[in-house]
Parts: structure tokens; C-alpha cells; sequence
DNA sequence: TTATGGTATGACGTAACGTTAGAGTCAAAC
DNA sequence: GTTTGACTCTAACGTTACGTCATACCATAA
């Protein structure tokens, strides 16, 4: 008769020696027979047995109620079955509300830290805020406007900010070498660093497709928007354009 | 500035005593003061905090994650919150697979258990149970024989002998009554413990008005298979229309 | 014979409390 | 002033299904 040792039933059924002690230990899997050293061995009923024990336990029965099943008739089983189904439907149910809520209280906390229109510029005058807009649409048309304040008002505060600070070290880096050509490889590998630096803003929402075309818009932004592009607090017009031929041609060649 | 005991606590939040030791233990929720007996002592901000920390426990957030967020910005919040949702989403998943694999095992077990048609028969020759359904369909059509096999095969081995074995103690007492009219109250008495008697093994499926039907065509099964009517070992034809007029009678009166 | 590796038992740790148990405290009633 | 009853404190075990040591014993091959 084929006889497995501790190590062995435990390498064939999955589970750990440590849990065929336990099993025994509560008595829902006794060893066949033990050895004069006290060593456990299993049999081939051991075996099925505990199979049987592991496709239960995969339902999220407990240990007790396996060892209850397992030494109970058939009719028991079903019974077993039907209520424990009725449980985990219960669990889904509480888990569905408890999604509800979750997702509510995003939308409401993200709604907090929006950016209003107010804040979006934040720093400029009234009237400079709508010359700005007036400068983007002549040059860029009011698509791209709306574009870009489309996609700024997406962000929280937090997030609003961090795009204002958090790059001024890669802008700078850029700033050296933009004598090169935006097409040139030093540039690109540097605006590929930019891009995944802001790519963490995005999310996972939207196509790979538009995640390019919002690069591309964010590229036109900075030219519009100076607040952006300013190094050590002098704005850089023509740094921002080439910035953004430089994200235009990266967001192209990327663009398969 | 109002302070509140334990108990006090406990019952405003609706959380055990021992809840507010544990949380003050963990570091979760410090009252406000100690008294000099070591009482603890809360005030509103304490019953501020423990209404958020309720609020992610029933979001079933693990306690030290909470007090991570409790303790830390509002940013870690959405991402908490974001990633717990997952969590969650991952939980439904497995939860529904284990739905489907309790429904397959438990369709597994029906279909084991099962009638077979030569079980719905057993104890009579193929002649007999074939002179036996000839019968059936004389007298009250093929379509009442279909229904009663139907009915029958979708009872389980168990349920079958149960049907055959578990009625009659109460098949004596309305035999005892058999004198009676059908329509007696004495006899619909009787009938309307029958009625629920038989009902669990109907399940939940069916409509109210399905079941009825099904009683009424239960009431013909008795006629027609003297099996079930047997009153100590012997046939007694009578009682079986007896008994199917009180069935039908019961039915009827119950029909709204 | 010893090195190596498998095995056994026992005990602590985990999460979030429930449940005694023993001892001290408070306010009111006597 | 004291007793009573309600309240509070800390400490400790129990719960689930093991993981993770620690320590000691066992088996087999070189």
C-alpha cells in the first residue's frame, strides 16, 4: 500500500506541512497509521480526503464545517451548499454597497479639490486671464482652448500644483539644450523622461490613442500658458515652443 | 466642554466597550483624558474620530489602515479608497466563481440523485408500470400522467422515499376521517397539514398559482399509483379519490 | 560516524474584538 | 457612614487557520 509522508502528501495536494499537522491536530485529517518515531504516513483515502477538504475550503467553507460535511451523509451537502451560497451572495451584496460608497466618496472628495475656474487662473487678473485665452484662441483656435482647460480642470489641486513644481527640474534640464533640435535624440530622451513624469496625473482612463493626443495638447498649453514654461521665474516664450514641437514630434513617432 | 464615559460613548456610536479599550490600545482612538481612577474620558473630537473610523470599518478597511489614514493627508485617501476598491472588486470576482462552482456541484449532486425512470417505476414490472400509466391516461389524460412524471423525476431519491415513507403517519389520520366529507373542516384541517408537509420539497421555484396545480395534480398521482396510498401494506382505492378530492377541494379554496 | 535534511512538539503571532474574572470607583440610598 | 448596585479598570484566554521560529529527535548517505 502506498504510504506518503508529511512532505510528500503535502508537495502533491499543495498545502503546507505545517497546515497536515494542523488538519490532524483538529482531526479533520488523521495520518493512517505513525510510525514508531511518531512520524506521520498517509494513505490513498487520506488523499481523497483531503482533496475533498481542499475543494471546500476553496468555497470558503470552515475547517468546521468541512470536518461536519465530510463525516455527515449526502443530504446534509446539498443543504450545506444552498446555505453557504446564500451567504457569499449576501457577501456580494454588502460588497456592492460597499463600492457604491467607496465611489461616492471619491466623486465627492474629488469634487472638493476641482479646480474651479477661478483658481484655474489663479495669479492673473481678470482681464489678463482673458487676454491669455484670447492669445491662445487666435493662434491656436478655440479648440485647443477648450481642450486645455478641459484637461486642466480634470485635475485636483494637489495635482494642479504638482504640475506647476514638480517638473521645474526636468524644464530645466530641457532648457540647456534646447540650442539642439526638438527632433534630436538628446531632446527626446529628456522629453520622454517629461512624459512619463506627467503620465502619473492621467490615470487610467482613455485610449493609449488619446493619452498621445493629450500630450500633444499639453505640448500647446505651455506655449499659451506661461506660468508653465517660466525658469527661475522669467517666462521663456520660445523655450515653449520649442517644448512643444519637441512633444509634438515625440507624441508622433510613439504614435504607431 | 462635554465629556462622555465609555458607556456613554458606546452608546451614542453604538460600538461595545471593550471596542473603545481596543481602540484605545491600538492607538486608534485616545480619550480625551484620564481621571485620576484611570476612567477615560471623551470629548467631541474623540466622537468625531470614532464616526470616521466607523465609516472605513464598515468599508471593511483593516483597523491599522485606518489609522494610516486618519494620521495622513487627504491625497492617500483617494488612493486608500481607490485600491480598497479593488480589493473589493477582486473579492466579487472570487466570490462569483465560487457561486458558480456551488451551483455545478450542487447540479452534479441533483442529477446524481435523480429518479431514473426505471426508480419511478421500481417494484413494479415493466407490464405493470405500463399497465399502471395506460391506466392513468384513460382516466384522466396523458397530460396528467406527463405532469405527475415530471413532478416526480424532479424529486430527488431522498425526496422519493421521503414522499413514499414520511406521510404516513398523516395518511392514517385522514384515512381515520375517511368517513368524513371531502370538504369537511375536520378533513381540510388535515389536508392543510399534508399541504405543507409535502411543500418543502417543492423548493422555491414555481409560482403560488403553479403550486396549487402541482397539488391538485399530486392529488391525482394518488389515484392513479396506489404506492403512495398504502395504509398497512394494503391498497386502499377509495381513500386515494378521497384524499384527491380533498387535495383538489384545498387547492381550490386556496386559489384566490 | 557524522553531516544533512526531514520530522515532531510546543509556543507565539496574526485581527478584532467577546467574554469572563478580580479588583477598584462612583453616586445614591439607608 | 456605610452599604449597595452600577460602572470602570486591567489582565488574560478564546476565536480562525495556519506561518514562523525553537528545540530536539530521526533517517540516510558518505
Amino acid at each position: 500500500m502506498q504510504k506518503y509522508t508529511v512532505q510528500e502528501l503535502s508537495n502533491i495536494a499543495g498545502v503546507s506541512v505545517r497546515t497536515l499537522h494542523y488538519y490532524d491536530k483538529i482531526g479533520l485529517l488523521k495520518p493512517a497509521v505513525r510510525t514508531e518515531a511518531k512520524y506521520r504516513l498517509y494513505g490513498k483515502n487520506e488523499l481523497l480526503r483531503l482533496q475533498q477538504i481542499l475543494f471546500f475550503k476553496e468555497l470558503d467553507f470552515p475547517l468546521k464545517e468541512i470536518l461536519n460535511i465530510l463525516s455527515d451523509s449526502e443530504f446534509d451537502l446539498i443543504e450545506a451548499l444552498e446555505s453557504h451560497g446564500q451567504e457569499l451572495v449576501l457577501k456580494q451584496k454588502r460588497i456592492s454597497e460597499m463600492l457604491i460608497t467607496i465611489e461616492k466618496t471619491m466623486l465627492d472628495l474629488k469634487e472638493k479639490k476641482m479646480i474651479t475656474d477661478n483658481e484655474l487662473y489663479d495669479g492673473f487678473s481678470k482681464e489678463e486671464a482673458n487676454k491669455n485665452r484670447k492669445e491662445i484662441i487666435e493662434k491656436y483656435g478655440a479648440k485647443a482652448l477648450e481642450k486645455s482647460e478641459a484637461y486642466l480642470k480634470k485635475l485636483t489641486k494637489e495635482q494642479f500644483e504638482a504640475l506647476k513644481n514638480e517638473q521645474r527640474e526636468i524644464f530645466k534640464v530641457l532648457f540647456e539644450i534646447s540650442n539642439q533640435e526638438p527632433e534630436s535624440k538628446v531632446v527626446q530622451l529628456e522629453i520622454s523622461r517629461h512624459y512619463k513624469n506627467i503620465r502619473k496625473f492621467w490615470g487610467t482612463d482613455g485610449s493609449s490613442n488619446s493619452q498621445w493626443r493629450n500630450y500633444t495638447g499639453l505640448g500647446e498649453l505651455y506655449i499659451a500658458d506661461e506660468r508653465f514654461t517660466k525658469i527661475d521665474g522669467k517666462v521663456q516664450p520660445d523655450f515653449a515652443i520649442f517644448l512643444s514641437k519637441a512633444m509634438t514630434y515625440f507624441a508622433n513617432t510613439q504614435l504607431k
